[in-house]
DNA sequence: TTGTATTTAAGAATTATTCTTATTTAATTG
DNA sequence: CAATTAAATAAGAATAATTCTTAAATACAA
């Protein structure tokens, strides 16, 4: 998608939703779409303050909590640190590190047509989305020396 | 395995690693096998203190983090709130209520098997574990009326 | 029984997130 | 193009989760 398409997609959606299109939104929204794999609130933070040097982490946290209500985001799962969010709708999977707690995407249609047991359906109402989750060590970690817990620090 | 065999596990794994076995680690050992699924720190904190009043929260949790240090537990993923241990090494696999946070297990063969796709072994020296998670809303949750975000407080 | 490295309790510090309140502003309407 | 108003923001305090520092206590090896 072309970055003018995007902005259009996300006035619709904040308007479909009844948001105001602020400056901070906006530029949250940008800073979203530029960054790396899975920023968390402050990493968003950091690139919005160059902007609106004023700006709160509290404001862009609160924006991105809205944009995860109202489907412009999800929250990657972690195993500690702070939140990270992820604004890559495309079916993919995760690859954890746990060394470094970098997250790597990868797509596999194999994966993207798991169904959940019929027995545990008994006890859910409703799926909304799977993953699939890799743990291990990346290369660049391999040969680090430093403890690590079994999953670890992002 | 019996409560004794579990106890005797625990004092080799921690004689292997140098550890000494003092009162509260097997005390939080203890209250570990009899938690519910996945519990937070605070958990196992609140069940150590009716022995222990006077432990710290810290000690529980270095402790914990410890055990996961030693694999005696893994840390489970999650999309927010405290951090969550987990002492069932079977394989299995993961539900989440995206309203409540609950963390469901449930096994599955096929799951068990699923393989990293080579292309992602280019990035990652070792693949250490895997599992798959569904995302939803669990029975209880759905008739209530409170907003969520996508990925919910635990 | 003694010596020592490890572990613990206590409390402070740090990190991440959320709340409260007063002010500002987007966007609707006259 | 004002005026209105509900929503959004900035600022700072509050809360939650975790980790660090230090001095005292203790497991266990010799």
């Amino acid at each position: 998608m072309q970055e003018a398409e995007q902005l259009d997609r996300f006035f619709e959606i904040c308007r479909q939703h009844n948001l105001k299109i602020t400056p901070q939104r906006t530029s949250v929204y940008h800073a979203l779409m530029s960054a790396e794999n899975h920023p968390s609130a402050d990493d968003i933070f950091q690139i919005v303050k160059h902007q609106y040097p004023n700006i709160t982490f509290d404001t862009v946290n609160r924006t991105l909590m809205t944009f995860t209500q109202i489907g412009l985001l999800t929250i990657v799962e972690s195993y500690r640190g702070s939140r990270r969010f992820d604004p890559n709708f495309e079916d993919h999977h995760h690859m954890h590190c746990l060394k470094c707690g970098r997250i790597v995407d990868f797509t596999s249609d194999e994966f993207d047509q798991l169904k959940a047991p019929k027995k545990l359906m008994q006890k859910f109402a409703t799926v909304l989305s799977s993953r699939v989750i890799f743990n291990g060590i990346c290369l660049e970690c391999q040969n680090k020396t430093d403890k690590f817990y079994r999953n670890n620090k992002s």
